[in-house]
DNA sequence: AATGAATGAGAGTTCATTCAT
DNA sequence: TATGAATGAACTCTCATTCAT
């Protein structure tokens, strides 16, 4: 009652899940219903339940895809980091390219607490766990300060959503509404809550200015 | 049809928004019916709709007078301190205090994206604003680093509701069942968090470590 | 949710309770729907959520309430006979009578073993509870022979069962359809059955003609 | 449509027709679906269409499939006594034999009053033919009183019906569940049960009292 | 000011049946 | 013969809101 078992299966269900990251973007979760989300599925209304157990069992499937997809997007742009404060800077870099192309993992997750405590904890727990791990990492190879890794890992989690809140989601200026083509963050606020960071983990180098270290980011990408 | 003209209907009215309070911190904005917050309340459903315009109405009245009270909570705390630290670290201990009080803001708010964005985006703007006025006046009075007071404000904010949704309202060890005593952040965190941000603010003396910190901050407690 | 508290609502509640009578015993308890059933008590869907739980919950009030009913009916009957012979004979009449007049019941119940286990059981084991009480009252006055009341109990709600079945409410000749005016048991059948269980229960006098029997009866009819 | 013309086919439909059987005791007509048959018969759920032609035909051939069979079964017990109350005796332990094991037939039908009269109907006015024309040649035959044979006959499926339901089908102090294993009529029911119906019918020598039957027929069991 | 009955649109979900392969 | 994906109408139930008293 779950798993296609033919390529056309296979398509229909890949079908609902991007229809539904859609809807859930524009509407939110509470709001989206099963009819709009088949509806721009172009299937019935039945079909849906082919391949979802219910709407929480697709907001879960969802969530967890999205999840796996920003964690490698962020590992991704880490890994071309040298040193701990690139790795740093490249992972937020993914991470709010990430969520301007798919503002519904952002919403959503904001909206999870009563729907699903369960999904909305791990998908946190597992960015967390990955800068955890960086952190741990860096600090064994003397690149941060003295820091606790797990609550400085909440505190970068903390950065990133509120940074990515207001400066990636919020159309400038806008009353509210959405739907409309999201911003990335500006260039200099980027840089500014870099260094917010880098300071904040006193990785090596983080005294350089938030301007000098932009002019050398600029080079490699 | 808004505003209660006898002493009697002012009761009632904030009947009506401590029952809200309670039904909205345990089920969520969405999940909340004004059955259940009426029942609560000890009043009949009709009398919900002399004093709100519409369960969005009352939303919105609840969210703002929540965020007075935190900013009130949080600006008491931070006038407490005699330098920008101490403000910093008082300001946050009660923000948690607040938290750990009222859930129902945190949860609430966090769910707003799509039943009020104007409402959610007044409340961190709010609070935001408080913290860049802080930033300011301890950048001109030399306290802290050069930081942009916008973005580090920003960032405040989410390290602020990060490590209170981790810390303050997650029980833990617990499946995500809410309603429970929610625990406050406990200390070892807590220090960790304010040396985080006050290196990353560059606060003065910020050098010191947090056990150091800690126990000087006791004193005054 | 649930006990109508002014009278109006009792009306509602009255009016509901009587379609859903009468829309269980047109299209039984599975066909039957909440929009037939409200559209014929004239109130709008929701309504019907004011006073029951769920359609189930309808059902049980409804078996409880028509079981009281009938058996308010039968031992009135009963109480008019002089005798055991007489207060069976009457009993039976008035359990035909109030069938006739209250398909419902029978079809219904007739449904809930799958819908209600425990509201059928009760239902059956309630109007046994009646025979078997009269049973052993006439067995320890000798009006009747030595059987035992328990069994013979249910064996009479047998009978009484089918033979209402399929003499009052099959509409002799007719293809099956229901809805038409259900017509009760004729004369020569009631005194058959009559004669059928006297025997059984070695009804003192039961050796008498069925007809002779019949003819005793009518003058006090 | 409907009749397989291969040896396959032939296996695949008696595999859905047990199916059904099964899955309509566990849980009704009503609530069993197309889904549990086919999946309970190893096949897809498009082959039903292959050899039923609708949920309603289906049930239909069961019914009558089981209908012939239970006949058989008490024309067979009957066939082992030598005179009419013996044939009483063994016909109703069959018929009770047959609904221990074939808990759908009874069930099914009870709820099949709106899902097919005609079926319901058949069914009974078969079995009660059966016990007509006994009742016919045993009134011809002096071996019981002077009855109405059809009157009778209803009566008689009556006592084996409620009693079948009653010391069959309801586990003993069960709360209503159903599936478990079903018990057969306790021995001294049985015989009071027909000792009930000999002294209904006036069976030669039913004067007996029950226990002398029991030990009569014990011999030739 | 307060009550509670009444509303009705809309939600998620089920399921017998059909269709393409 | 057999599959399983797809359909869409119909269901029960919820709930913010309005109305009559």
């Amino acid at each position: 009652m779950n798993a296609p078992r033919t390529k056309r299966g296979e398509q229909t269900k890949a079908k609902l899940l991007a229809a539904a990251e859609a809807v859930f973007a524009e509407q939110g979760y509470q709001a989206a219903s099963i009819a709009r989300i088949t509806e721009r599925a172009h299937v019935a209304q039945g079909t849906f339940y082919l391949y979802f157990e219910s709407k929480l069992d697709l907001f879960e499937q969802l969530v967890e895809d999205l999840n796996r997809r920003v964690r490698k997007a962020m590992s991704d742009g880490a890994a071309r980091g040298s040193n701990r404060a690139e790795a740093e800077r490249e992972g937020f870099r993914e991470f709010f390219a990430f969520t301007a192309e798919h503002p519904a993992l952002y919403r959503v997750v904001r909206e999870a607490e009563y729907v699903s405590p369960g999904a909305m904890r791990a998908h946190y727990e597992r960015i967390v766990e990955g800068y955890r791990e960086g952190l741990e990492r860096a600090r064994a190879a003397g690149e941060i300060g003295d820091v606790d890794p797990e609550v400085a890992a909440w505190a970068l989690m903390g950065v990133g959503e509120m940074i990515g809140m207001r400066y990636v989601l919020w159309p400038t200026g806008d009353d509210g509404a959405y739907g409309t083509a999201a911003t990335p963050v500006p260039d200099d606020v980027f840089d500014e809550m870099v260094a917010f960071v880098q300071r904040a983990l006193g990785t090596a180098g983080s005294t350089q200015t938030a301007a000098a270290t932009a002019a050398l980011t600029k080079e490699d990408s």
